[in-house]
DNA sequence: GTAGATGCAAACACTTTGCTATAGC
DNA sequence: GCTATAGCAAAGTGTTTGCATCTAC
């Protein structure tokens, strides 16, 4: 389980930072990269435990922590306060928030992204970083699907 | 100093509310709705105490969540682990903070809340609210690279 | 063998809350 | 006078960290 393609990156990066790859790395980082929606660090926690009883709530925090700096996972802050993780993927997408369910959907706006680099440059930025998220709640239309 | 214009809307809040109408509510309402930038909860306390100093950073957090609540002012997380507030106004505008000073611009792009509005619609939702803050890094002139 | 990682619990930063005295209405 | 509020400190939450032990390399 610990030479899923999941962690080959994550085996190289440590190995280039000089950090050691131990079992609880690569089970959280597999747990994160492998994870869908946006889990929190109680949930990499419980996850990483189910797999792998021996790994800490430090361990997943600090764990974390080497995947966000290094890039290969995205931190969100949903308003509930805590932080939730997400994997980056060359796909990027903003969010849209049911206010009653806190389901969370992913969605991609081609515009949307231009727009917001024309608003950067307008300001004279270079755009880093961005976060959309729209909190909405849904209509009352039969709609089954989706 | 307690009948200043600001505080006029939350003195008819608290009545219809049926909560009282105390110096240290009247205090922190004027200083968050007469803030500018985007204060936490702790810079509200300290301009609250500059004016009255009878004024407890409880009764800070508890005045924040009542003008909340009634969608007086509005809740961001910039990314810094601590709420700041700004009053709502009718200028709907998003945010465009500085990566390196954390200076926050404000801006207001009407083909972006279109958007905005579009997108939400497409999933079947309506759009209640939402939060787009773009992170920057000031561009240089002379720009050899980077 | 040694630098670095883990686990635990204590420390932290921010926020909420129980309780009693107090003040608005 | 009755009810809600303020202040304080204690408790809560999410997150970080110091330290002794252990492990990867």
């Amino acid at each position: 389980m610990s030479n899923s393609a999941f962690d080959f990156d994550f085996e190289a990066l440590c190995q280039k930072k000089g950090l050691k790859m131990t079992d609880q790395r690569r089970i959280v980082a597999q747990v994160l990269l492998g994870a869908q929606g946006h889990p929190d660090v109680e949930e990499v926690y419980a996850m990483a435990s189910k797999l792998d009883a021996k790994v800490s709530l430090a361990t997943v925090y600090r764990t974390v922590r080497i995947l966000e700096d290094a890039g290969i996972i995205q931190k969100h802050s949903f308003g509930d306060g805590r932080a939730r993780y997400e994997a980056v993927s060359d796909d990027h997408h903003d969010h849209l928030i049911d206010i009653d369910t806190r389901e969370v959907i992913e969605f991609y706006n081609p515009k949307l992204e231009a727009l917001k680099q024309e608003i950067a440059a307008k300001y004279g930025y270079t755009l880093i970083d961005h976060r959309l998220d729209l909190y909405g709640r849904r209509k009352k239309h039969t709609d089954p699907e989706c």
